[in-house]
DNA sequence: AAAAGCGTCAACCGCCAGGAA
DNA sequence: ATTCCTGGCGGTTGACGCTTT
């Protein structure tokens, strides 16, 4: 059984409201109050509507003070870096803006500054990544060997864990990303989310996901690698190449024990890691990774703990070289540049 | 000129939290 | 402690008008 309606479906007017019925409503306000009680509202004053639809157009459009349309670039910035910093909390968003509500500020988002600030976000997006490529360029051609007289103390470790890739079910996304967050042994880590991807339809509807975690725009990454963790898991365990990465989210879950398996060994990496993570000049590899590949927001976290001291850099390229031929996986063509 | 497509926005719907009974 | 009721909220719908084909 449902829950019971707020008032008679049947005998209740909907659609626009007429000049005739703004003005009993309004007059009745203005008057007497709402007397706390919108649903009882409607039939003092003689009107066939739902004491919420009254409700919504008091607040909405007759309450006095009420700005319509118009919105200044002013309001346009806030509400746009509010919307970054909180997600769709319209009525949150709507106390920072005097005479605006709720509703008018969705509808302006939705209809218009979503687009605005997208196509925005794409062209900064762009020209930040033609920047992030040349200056790494530079930086490894021209300046590398100049910033170290001696020879380059180059901590470095190989990556801890490797991520699981574009192939791996979301549920087993899911699943590494909510063991990462949970652990409190790691601060100050950074989750890409897509969870709290502004694009998705469900982000930011619990706003315990906000508080600690920041949203990271796809297709833009400049997160500091030493803050980030990374999950090496045995490939030998990941679904088999074949497999439709679509078709497998719907069976996601004939896998348990693989996502079982997954779990445990992630749990026992996190319960061994270092209260403070590494992560010097020498991550520079990782660093270049964060901020010049297509990571998608199929981007992992990283974890890079620095445990080795390498006396050059051919020694470290070596060993990156090393570390770092998972990526040379099939599985994760695409998944660097 | 008519149809189709698109953008806008008022209004509705359904869920949830909190207070009263 | 539980149930019920209401207000508040965010997501969605659909009417309307304008633009494009």
């Amino acid at each position: 059984m449902g829950r019971a309606p707020c008032c008679d479906k049947a005998n209740v007017k909907k659609g626009p409201w007429s000049p005739e019925e703004d003005a009993k409503l309004k007059s009745y306000i203005e008057k007497h109050g709402t007397g706390g009680n919108w649903i009882a509202l409607p039939q003092k004053i003689g009107l066939k509507r739902c004491g919420k639809s009254c409700r919504l157009r008091w607040l909405n459009y007759l309450r006095p003070n009420i700005k319509h349309g118009g919105f200044t670039e002013d309001e346009d910035n806030l509400i746009c870096s509010l919307y970054v910093s909180i997600g769709s909390r319209w009525s949150i968003i709507a106390a920072q803006l005097p005479g605006r509500t709720d509703n008018d500020i969705k509808n302006y988002w939705n209809t218009r500054l979503k687009k605005k600030l997208l196509g925005k976000q794409r062209r900064e997006q762009q020209q930040a990544r033609r920047d992030t490529k040349k200056r790494d360029e530079n930086f490894v051609n021209n300046h590398l060997f100049s910033m170290c007289p001696q020879p380059p103390q180059l901590q470095v470790a190989p990556p801890l864990l490797v991520g699981y890739g574009v192939q791996e079910s979301r549920l087993i996304r899911q699943q590494t990303d909510d063991i990462l967050r949970s652990s409190s042994q790691v601060e100050g880590l950074i989750f890409p989310n897509y969870d709290l991807d502004p694009h998705s339809n469900n982000n930011n509807k619990n706003p315990e996901n906000n508080e600690n975690h920041r949203y990271v725009p796809e297709f833009s990454c400049p997160v500091p690698v030493n803050k980030n963790s990374m999950i090496r898991l045995d490939p030998s365990t990941f679904p088999p190449l074949e497999c439709d990465p679509i078709a497998l989210n719907g069976t996601a879950t004939n896998h348990s024990q693989e996502l079982d398996k997954i779990t445990t060994e992630i749990q026992e990496i996190m319960q061994s890691m270092p209260q403070e993570l590494g992560g010097l000049s020498s991550t520079l590899s990782a660093v270049e990774m964060g901020n010049n590949t297509s990571w998608g927001s199929d981007i992992n976290p990283l974890l890079y703990p620095c445990n080795s001291t390498f006396s050059n850099f051919e020694a470290f390229q070596q060993k990156i070289q090393q570390d770092w031929t998972f990526f040379d996986d099939p599985r994760f063509l695409g998944y660097l540049q």
